[in-house]
RNA sequence: GCCCGGGUGGUGGAAUGGCAGACACGGGGGACUCAAAAUCCCUUGCCGCAAGGCGUGCGGGUUCGAGUCCCGCCCCGGGCACCA
């Protein structure tokens, strides 16, 4: 047992209070304690993990998102999802089940490349110091991980499997028909035997090996293409659209950033677009979450349809095509394939001179506004309520439907990347488009009547057909279908549907990352390792920045860090024909990569000769089969908001390849999502609008001071840059781990943010003093309950608390619960200074604390004389014949308010309640003077008397 | 602009259509102490001496009864945003 505190000794305080540094000892001996007796160390069903208790009782697999190790290490906030987590496992865990829960690093990323440019510290060096430092802070918070199981993406035992799923992905195809991933190599067979057709319809032997290799290679769902990014030549890599400022200037380093088409790595998650759409509804994730995926997946049913023009047919996708008869011309993206055969030598006659830009010839208009497009990001180009601008090519096309001619215009309010990046402009129906006819003087049709009384421009809602020829009278929907039908039978269009998604461009030019495991022959074609080969290592080097470039050099091309290293580029391998030279891929994964399969590496982390066994992923993740349509995944995912939708659907997405190609038994990766809240923390500005220290500032009178100077409060997530974080190792030192759990559990909702207020801690602190207190002598140390047997009000309430409290943690309401305990250990309070708690009130006590501040609990339990961890000890159930009340109190109303509230047996019917109410003397008062019209007297509740 | 959340004491929050404000922070008062800290007790939505009245963003409605359900506003937070 332990010492008594020396802090204690000295200060007056009795030696056996629970204070900070009590709180220190029983904590980091506990945890030591737990580690060395693994005693949250999760049996799998076979394999290395394997350990009895695996057969025989439930499984529960619960994760948090995959945390990034941050330099400046976690603050409070970071660990509010955690310590939830934690709690709802142990009390699980105490509830019989088997339960998976750790937590790996997401360590390959940008801040410990960007810290490597600036300082030459070897990212791999700052890296696992982070993690390091995270892993002290979090052990240090009494986290039951099973230790076993953390793993890191920079690990090459981790990585090496990320490369081989990204082989599994680039050696496959989607299968429209079937709705599934296959292997590459059945549809090679079934070209060869020609119950596939090649896109040409030739014989597959007919084609050279190089059109054969760019056949399969459109179909692989990793692919290599031209594809529009955004190239930052100051940065010298391209960035991610999310990392381009409203201004098309890159996030960091504010430098230009250009639109450009490049090579790049892609995924074909649009594949998978109809699949990740439909399979949300088998998900136990918030609406509005499920909602975010639907719309940036985006799904719209609409038409194809062409428009003949000199340089061949022009394709557009609508949602509308019930309004064709309204089209009055065209919008080509700029960078619209087409563009360059639409543009004839010289305007044609009687071309307006809005139209030309002021260009002399079409092809100078053209070029121009291009090359302006291209100055733009794609954000620059997005910004709403802008100008149209736009040339016309110099072309008409025919509106197939009544072969009108309507000039072909490149404007940049038309996406290249969005449906086939041309549109058929319907200036009548369409707001965009009217604003585009109005600036250059185009004509309207109105295809749909107006309302009574409309006195707006385009008309976007539904109405009766008009000028549209067939659909004359036809409401949208009916005349939307009528109109496909129409081009469908002519040979001009057909029904689809069009996705906002698009494919994920999945390449970087950086140093830290995972390599890919392709080379490039001589020819320059890609060929990909075999699982032999693997892992690629990432080599090591002192120049990690990718080469950068005159921040306006639009035309300078990527070179990444690892173009630099000669040796490791190329390479002489035997791909099965012999030792040939070959060129390593340079590029690196994005971060996206390892928290895209984590969750499966967890089950099985120490398995080298697969990803995860079958029957291990199977134990833990796979469908309930007592659950019909149950997709398998995680039992709960634990993490922000801000991941809803790119995490959250590339995860989903390499998970389905893996079940198509059968690795996976579940068609999810996360069954049920839960989103915490922020902690947000009050920061300061002072008179420049600078932050200032937020632990300095004073507050006086309700107004805010730094070093005198008046300040200006606001609320902002925690962080260094609003200079107002606070750190575990704080709170660990002021008041112990299980202080700041129980407060951080008792602030509110784990879904909903509130803000952190240092001040409040006390009053957890205070609540596990008392619980101390209840039990420990605070002069001797000496445990004080009895063996006498608890009065029948506490009993009632000890059985009350149990139900309620096991009701709040299955819901992960861990701030009622708190409450709860809170009441019942005030009511304690009087029995123990009275003369002891008796044990049979005392050992539940500790049951139900255990989940929130395991260490406490653990040191109360064995100074109860118990030897082993309570960590797999049943948890309180209660008993129902104490839930029974004999009596209850009820309000009584007369005319809905409360007038005075009566005590009845607790089966007291309502004719029962009428009359004790009627007995009570105020209230036969009340009713004496007034006339009752009715009586509503609902037993266990109340009684309401309206008078009038 | 469109789509989601959410507005309850000085503060964080609690309330299957049935006693609004559990629990905690902060405040006030008291006990203990030479004093302070710590601890314990009482008190604390607002107005009012009291009786009582008023109170869940605002305005209406349904109901015996509304924080909770319905309609219309206002404000705050988040997502998407020229996606044809």
């Amino acid at each position: 047992m332990s010492a008594p505190s020396p802090e204690n000794a000295t200060s007056g305080l009795p030696e056996h209070r629970y204070t900070a540094r009590l709180a220190e000892q029983i904590e980091t001996r506990w945890q030591d304690r737990w580690e060395t007796e693994g005693t949250f160390e999760a049996p799998n069903p076979s394999g290395p993990l394997a350990g009895p208790g695996a057969a025989g009782r439930p499984k529960l697999y619960v994760l948090d998102m995959f945390p990034y190790p941050s330099g400046s290490g976690l603050h409070v906030g970071h660990p509010l999802g955690y310590i939830g987590t934690d709690v709802y496992t142990r009390y699980k865990r105490m509830s019989g089940f088997n339960v998976l829960y750790t937590m790996g690093f997401d360590s390959f990323g940008l801040p410990a490349e960007q810290y490597a440019v600036q300082t030459g510290t070897h990212p791999r060096t700052t890296t696992e110091a982070n993690v390091a430092n995270m892993r002290r802070q979090l052990r240090r918070l009494g986290l039951g991980h099973d230790p076993r199981r953390s793993v890191s993406t920079t690990y090459v035992d981790f990585y090496r499997w990320t490369q081989w799923i990204f082989l599994q992905i680039y050696n496959a195809f989607y299968d429209a028909e079937q709705r599934r991933a296959r292997p590459i190599t059945e549809l090679v067979a079934e070209f060869a035997a020609g119950t596939r057709p090649t896109p040409d319809g030739r014989a597959w032997a007919a084609l050279s090996a190089a059109e054969q290799y760019t056949v399969v290679d459109d179909h692989r769902l990793a692919y290599l293409a031209e594809a529009p990014v955004n190239w930052c030549p100051g940065l010298g890599t391209v960035v991610a659209n999310e990392e381009v400022t409203a201004d098309g200037r890159s996030d960091r380093g504010n430098f230009p950033v250009f639109r450009r088409t490049m090579r790049q790595w892609m995924m074909r998650i649009t594949a998978y677009a109809d699949r990740l759409l439909d399979d949300l509804d088998l998900l136990d994730w918030s609406e509005s979450i499920k909602l975010m995926q639907r719309n940036w997946i985006g799904r719209s049913r609409g038409a194809r349809v062409d428009f003949a023009s000199p340089a061949g047919p022009i394709t557009v996708f609508t949602t509308r095509p019930d309004t064709l008869f309204g089209a009055t011309f065209m919008v080509l993206a700029p960078e619209h394939p087409l563009v360059d055969a639409l543009v004839p030598d010289a305007w044609p006659d009687g071309t307006k001179a809005a139209w030309t830009g002021g260009a002399a010839t079409p092809a100078d208009a053209v070029r121009a506004y291009q090359r302006a497009a291209a100055a733009k990001s794609n954000i620059a180009r997005q910004a709403a309520d802008r100008d149209k601008t736009g040339v016309f090519t110099g072309s008409f096309a025919t509106n197939p439907v009544n072969g009108t001619p309507v000039p072909v215009f490149i404007a940049d309010y038309v996406l290249t990347d969005y449906g086939t990046g041309a549109i058929m402009a319907v200036p009548g129906e369409d707001q965009r488009d009217w604003d585009f006819a109005a600036q250059f003087d185009l004509p309207v049709v109105e295809t749909i009547a107006r309302p009574e009384g409309w006195v707006g421009e385009a008309f976007e809602g539904d109405g009766v057909h008009v000028n549209s020829g067939f659909l004359d009278g036809m409401g949208k929907d009916e005349a939307i279908d009528a109109m496909i039908s129409r081009l469908e039978a002519d040979g001009t269009g057909t029904g689809t549907i069009n996705y906002k998604l698009r494919d994920w461009l999945f390449s970087r030019q950086r140093y830290w990352g995972e390599p890919f495991p392709i080379v490039y022959d001589e020819d320059g074609i890609a060929h990909p390792l075999p699982d032999g080969l693997l892992p690629v290592e990432l080599p090591d080097t002192d120049q990690f920045s990718p080469r950068t470039f005159d921040p306006d050099d639009e035309f300078s091309d990527p070179e990444s860090p690892l173009d630099r290293l000669g040796d490791w580029v190329h390479v002489t391998l035997d791909l099965g024909d012999g030792p040939r030279r070959y060129r390593r891929d340079t590029n690196v994964m994005p971060q996206w990569a390892g928290s895209c399969w984590y969750e499966l590496r967890y089950l099985d982390p120490t398995n080298d000769t697969a990803m995860v066994d079958r029957d291990v992923e199977r134990y833990w993740m796979g469908p309930d089969p007592t659950r019909p349509g149950h997709p398998g995944g995680a039992d709960l995912y634990v993490g922000g908001v801000e991941h809803a939708v790119l995490h959250l659907l590339y995860a989903r997405f390499w998970h389905k390849v893996l079940y198509d190609l059968g690795h996976v038994s579940s068609v999810e990766p996360f069954h049920r999502l839960f989103n915490q809240g922020y902690i947000l923390a009050a920061a300061y500005t002072d008179e420049r609008g600078v932050y200032v220290d937020a632990a300095a500032v004073e507050e006086r009178d309700g107004a805010y001071f730094f070093e005198g100077r008046p300040v200006t409060r606001e609320y902002g997530k925690m962080g260094k840059s609003l200079r107002n974080a606070v750190t575990p190792d704080e709170m660990y030192d002021a008041y112990g781990a299980d202080t700041l759990r129980i407060y951080e559990m008792s602030m509110g909702p784990m879904d909903a943010s509130r803000p952190w207020e240092t001040r409040a801690v006390p009053g957890a602190y205070r609540l596990l003093q008392r619980i101390w207190r209840n039990i420990v002598d605070e002069d001797t140390g000496a445990i004080t309950v009895v063996d006498t047997s608890a009065d029948a009000a506490t009993r009632r309430l000890l059985h009350r608390t149990i139900d309620a409290v096991r009701t709040e943690f299955e819901h992960l309401r861990f701030n009622t619960a708190i409450a709860r305990i809170t009441e019942l250990n005030n009511h304690l309070t009087g029995i123990a200074a009275a003369g002891g708690l008796p044990r049979a009130v005392a050992e539940p006590l500790v049951l139900l604390l255990a989940p929130l501040a395991p260490h406490l609990a653990e040191e109360l339990w064995a100074r109860l004389g118990h030897d082993a961890s309570l960590a797999h000890e049943a948890f309180p159930t209660a008993d129902p014949a104490e839930l029974v009340e004999d009596e209850v109190e009820v309000a009584v109303q007369v005319s809905g308010k409360v007038r005075a509230r009566i005590t009845v047996p607790a089966d007291a019917n309502a004719a029962a309640l009428e009359a004790a109410a009627r007995a009570d003397e105020r209230i036969a008062e009340l009713l004496a003077a007034a006339t009752v019209r009715k009586v509503i007297a609902v037993p266990g509740k109340l009684v309401n008397f309206v008078v009038g």
